[in-house]
DNA sequence: CTGTTAGCGCCTTCAG
DNA sequence: CTGAAGGCGCTAACAG
């Protein structure tokens, strides 16, 4: 219906020149008050709203003022909280998110990226969908686009990411399990030739030794860090000569995995046998009340990640850069001391 | 560093005109398939990437191809799953989503719609935060952007809406504690003066009235939906001469604070009280095991919001049209049959 | 089927 | 402090 009101309209009806407008519009210093005023008031009248298209059209692009955020899973209450996060910052900053879901999808990924990349933003905030490349990632690096990784890495990316505290966490977790006199703590899951799997053992060997624990590497069971692969790998655990009492596990799956193939073999996860999980991808809340697990602050990594990325964005373009984020255990219920673990079972 | 690439340039890579590279790019048949190719194939040889700013600015605008998504609180589980329908079927109609967090902040939601405006969204899914007034929407009708309002309704705005069935929720909620032997049943929480309350109470209504129980005004407990409006409510109720053995509430946050209250009374929900929630907006996931809740599926009804939009976009301009989700009840644990509840405690 | 000509709404010189 | 031009990348008419 109602033509759009551009520049001009509003410049006619205030009786200056579309450069004066402009100059309004980006509150340059060099417009007198008073005119300043009679035109942010024609501009209300009229009901002006400005068209961001056009300006980036003539301004160099990519101040285009819009960030992407693309996520693997929203239906995970913590990639809904990460990009809560992101868009906290990003909002205070004055930029707008665009946010989608790829849903582990690798093609929609890639599609939703290329949309993105239509409409100009000048940032991109991703946690990719599972076996995402650096290929996928090379066009926008190229274009000069900063990007950050969240929460998963990719490979030989150059691009900065924020991650959880892999070796904190799992140390974290077997400092947890031994004062609580467990001695025999197996690792539990993850493939043994990805970074995070690296972070993760070194971690579990660190704590390890800093608690004076033999280091027996039949206690490191790596398997498919899935649900599947957990069952799989604490029925390994509990098959070699001196069973463990208590196990970290590479993720959450695996954690519930562990638990299933513990019930399986009538024991009770947090009575018999101490389990800890560890806050990845598959699922942030846990339905197993006596799991205790490594957890990272969603929305915080969120609020980390946009700030990295407006910093990038600000300074043009600056050397990728990774921050870990801090985590924290938790503890829901007793995670079960070893008085109360298998061992007595293996007296009894 | 590498200068945007241009149709002008690949038209001149391609030995072209321009105009030809853009009717490849909307990809019109008036160009023949070998000339189409060669230009396809120089765009992917020199990375071009369509600026679809500059053919908004072009075109009529509000093609933009996005859609603006505005939700109260991302956090909850509820919304997200609502922004991933959403999400969906905008995804596979080609436009892309701008999805924002108002956190309830009505200035927050004022700015963001405001930004989406200025990024030249087509059309606006609002799950509106609270005390949204119609003239939040006036502007955005006045300049013929479609907008649908989710899950809750603003009084007087004439937008197209997509809700849950407020009467045959509670309805269907009130005929199943009939089943269980009830008769005394409350309706607890709720401001009268909103349309939700009456809708939810008519249900309750003619479900009582089809069941043929008695109708007694001093059921029917008014009181903020919160939950301490529900301990409230609640501790009203069972004040009353004859009292009831089951209560339908207006939403989840009653129904927690009536639980709350039961136990404070040393009732236990579900064995000694029936008591039935309705999926509103406060808490998605239930904690209390034996409450039966009146659900929505938040996909679904995403799903169905954004389907509408993309009609009124494709149209042109409807008539505001209002969609009402269908709900089921969903019984966790044992309800609480009536001769478990407090009928017999009042014999004893 | 292809090339030419005009702008879309805005911002940036560059002179007044 | 203001006005006049020019152009960002693209599409819409027309002409070839």
């Amino acid at each position: 219906m109602s033509k759009r009101v551009t520049v001009i309209d509003i410049a006619k009806a205030a009786g200056v020149s579309k450069s004066t407008v402009s100059l309004v519009l980006q509150n340059s210093p060099l417009v007198n008050h008073e005119t300043k005023a009679k035109v942010t008031a024609t501009m209300r009248d009229l009901g002006y709203v400005y068209n961001r298209g056009a300006a980036n059209l003539r301004q160099s692009s990519s101040n285009s003022k819009i960030i992407g955020v693309v996520v693997n899973d929203l239906t995970n209450g913590f990639f809904a909280e990460l990009a809560v996060g992101v868009d906290t910052v990003v909002q205070s900053a004055g930029f707008v998110q665009f946010l989608s879901n790829t849903g582990e999808n690798l093609d929609r990924q890639k599609e939703v990226i290329a949309s993105m990349r239509e409409h100009g933003i000048s940032g991109l905030i991703l946690s990719p969908a599972r076996a995402t490349e650096a290929a996928d990632l090379k066009p926008l690096v190229t274009a000069g686009i900063p990007v950050v990784v969240a929460v998963r890495n990719v490979p030989g990316a150059k691009v900065s990411s924020v991650a959880s505290d892999n070796h904190e966490g799992i140390a974290a977790a077997v400092r947890h399990l031994v004062s609580l006199g467990h001695s025999r703590i197996a690792f539990l899951g993850g493939f043994r030739d990805t970074a995070v799997f690296e972070e993760r053992l070194e971690g579990y060997r660190a704590a390890a030794l800093a608690c004076s624990l033999e280091y027996d590497p039949s206690l490191i069971v790596d398997f498919a860090p899935s649900r599947a692969g957990g069952a799989e790998a604490i029925s390994r655990a509990l098959s070699i000569e001196e069973k463990p009492t208590a196990a970290v596990c590479f993720n959450d799956a695996v954690a519930f995995g562990a638990c299933d193939g513990l019930r399986a073999k009538g024991l009770e996860p947090g009575r018999d046998f101490a389990v800890v999980g560890f806050d990845d991808v598959i699922e942030a809340k846990t339905a197993v009340p006596a799991l205790t697990t490594i957890s990272v602050d969603p929305q915080g990594m969120g609020r980390r990640a946009a700030q990295l990325l407006l910093k990038q964005i600000n300074a043009g373009k600056a050397e990728a850069e990774t921050i870990v984020s801090s985590v924290r255990l938790v503890v829901r219920e007793s995670c079960g001391a070893v008085h109360g673990g298998s061992r007595e079972r293996k007296q009894a």
